[in-house]
DNA sequence: CTGCATCCGCCTCGATACTG
DNA sequence: CAGTATCGAGGCGGATGCAG
């Protein structure tokens, strides 16, 4: 059995199920549908085997996965339940998205969360569902807008509103607010197909006009401690 | 340095600085306000102190803990940004509440980060604020609630609307839809002080009417494998 | 080749004792 | 009271092995 807190508290709780070492990384390669083990691996870069089995196994314990037909794993109902919570630790976690691009681990579909995280439901009025396709080195989706939900979906869309074509340290710098979308476009780091004005549009689903949505806290604001501190 | 998943990615990074065990623990703690070392030691039963001491430091170096005068410690607000991630994961929290109160360690104010999470701004329209005092288990807060927002402050109200008195668990069980509030009252296991319409009030807020807001996953709802398994 | 169990070195964690 | 030092136990990371 995992280690448990102990404490009669709704976060503790949570925490017990879903609180260890990529736990919550493995529910979020699961949000985007059904994977099988091996997909799930290569989706998590340095994840052992052995311990993907671990969590596969405490989660489906819980009732947080299930294991479909053909070794594939799924989110329960349970597990989709998730989704406001780490749509609000990724929002949270674009304040320390580094300034360059580290050597890192890097899947297009990352942003899909980072970008449901950012959704202002209620900014920008639209009638009809908005389509909006994303190309990011290589991966092609396309998000539907419709009132107040959002969806992204795997692929091309059909007849998109507005097509955007740019990489994914772009949209980082774009959504850690340290380059105004506008600069983007006129720059040529983002290229879009379609009217600017649905651009316009596009952006404010996501962040208010003119303002940084999530103020980036860079590598030296990240020491609070006045004086010198020990180097070791 | 601590341990890094080394994913681009905005949820990898924000698990990366409070990911670790205890961590968010300790920020739950501080959303009340800053605290002493030996208070937080008090408030997370369990946590080694070196530990502790640990965990400061190092959310003190990402910007997200400060030190105050006198040995305090409080969220900066970087810190307080945490509150709509916290809250999001006790909700799901809630589904896995043990139904009988174990002999886990417990305090009050983690009440009051669960009845964060589950207020729902524009159930009950109210023209001036609400002013809601609780008394659980010895401990005593008011909610404090002016159209979308929800305050909550220690010790008791001047003039409150309504004065609740129950315990913990009845609490609990209210929250994962096991009681409703409506028998709870009838029997005894909440006691108030005020109109009964207000009660109802006062409950619309945090809950649809006559709906299970969290359903609660039971212990043997959490097997879903469906053969039987190796027991050890 | 995929899915997962096993083994081992290392680092984190948990408990206690210790210092200013 | 605030925080540090120490040490055993156990979770984690990486490599290997085996069954379907």
């Amino acid at each position: 059995m995992s280690r448990k807190y102990g404490h009669y508290c709704a976060l503790a709780t949570a925490l017990d199920v879903v609180g260890e070492r990529w736990t919550l990384l493995v529910v979020r390669e699961l949000l985007g549908g059904p994977l099988r083990f091996g997909q799930l691996k290569n989706e998590l870069p340095g994840i052992p085997g052995s311990l993907l089995s671990a969590r596969l196994q405490g989660l489906m314990a819980y009732g947080v996965v299930e294991q479909l037909d053909g070794h594939t794993y799924g989110l329960t109902p349970l597990g989709y339940g998730l989704t406001p919570a780490l749509g609000e630790l990724a929002r949270w976690g674009l304040h320390f998205i580094e300034e360059q691009r580290p050597d890192d681990a890097f899947h297009p579909r990352w942003i899909q969360l980072a970008l449901h995280s950012m959704f202002r439901p209620g900014n920008g009025e639209s009638d009809g569902p908005a389509v909006y396709e994303f190309r990011v080195e290589g991966y092609i989706f396309h998000l539907i807008v419709e009132g107040k939900t959002l969806r992204s979906v795997d692929g091309p869309a059909g007849d998109p509103d507005l097509l955007v074509k740019t990489d994914a340290y772009t949209l980082v710098r774009i959504a850690s607010g340290r380059l105004r979308p506008a600069e983007a476009l006129d720059s040529g780091l983002v290229k879009i197909m379609g009217e600017r004005e649905e651009f316009d549009r596009c952006v404010s689903l996501f962040m208010e006009a003119g303002d940084t949505p999530i103020p980036y806290v860079g590598p030296d604001g990240h020491r609070r401690r006045a004086a010198v501190t020990k180097e070791t």
